[in-house]
DNA sequence: TTGCAATTACGAAAAGATTCGTATAAACTT
DNA sequence: AAGTTTATACGAATCTTTTCGTAATTGCAA
């Protein structure tokens, strides 16, 4: 059930499918652009194998491919923070979640929202 | 001020290193030995790489060098979690967190410590 | 149907990481 | 001092990822 992890390009890639949904290489090509220099055929390789390893599903439409990701961006997520937090942080995502929130990026708001939602852990299986 | 990224090699060597302190490669390899198949030279080439990096400082001890990170772990941590928020979460500390505490591995004491992690950021600068 | 533009397929080069064999050097033993 | 052991240095092979050029294919337009 484990896919292989996503390199960087890879990533990068996905991302852009998960908010865009189904697209052509095209368009993933023209959003790659903007962040940085990447040729067409390069785009298109990289699909190629990322579909070949699993990571996108395709369907034909004429001419063109509609590529898809074929995992959830909640399981890559996943699979991510669990790899760091065994690799980094000696397998303690507490060590992670204190570094996270000492990085400051985080709003007053978004604070509270994240004790509320300890609260309703602390409420709910975790006796 | 920004160093390499460390590889996956790497940080594994870093992490021996920030635990044991100060070691030979010798050291270093039985202790990778231990969770994988590596070869001696395999170990010190690594480490010399990443003396060249600047990943790594070393000292003359007679035959031997001894090493040491010239990065501190914080400072790598911080470095992969911010990569991770920006790659894999679309640079929202807050959604990282969410998911790191949603998958469970977070025992009520920790999910206590982080709460009041918060309340102490709460009342401190962040206005 | 011929030609053109867009798209894919393929192969291979370039770059980075990992691996290890062999040679060299250093310190200790006898 | 010669031989043995332990460590480093170096170079090269292998593997993975990223890159792109070129060729083949597809659909459309004239």
């Amino acid at each position: 059930m484990s896919f292989p992890k996503p390199t960087d390009s890879e990533l990068a890639i996905l991302q852009e499918l998960w908010q865009r949904g189904p697209s052509t290489v095209k368009v993933i090509h023209e959003a790659l652009s903007s962040s940085r220099d990447i040729g067409y055929t390069t785009a298109l390789k990289l699909m190629q194998i990322m579909h070949e390893k699993g990571l996108l599903t395709r369907e034909r439409e004429g001419k063109t491919h509609i590529y898809q990701p074929a995992v959830s961006q909640e399981k890559i997520q996943k699979q991510l923070l669990n790899k760091l937090v065994d690799t980094a942080f000696q397998g303690s995502a507490m060590k992670l979640i204190m570094q996270a929130l000492g990085n400051e990026k985080t709003s007053t708001d978004e604070l509270t929202q994240i004790k509320s939602f300890i609260e309703k852990l602390e409420g709910g299986q975790n006796e």
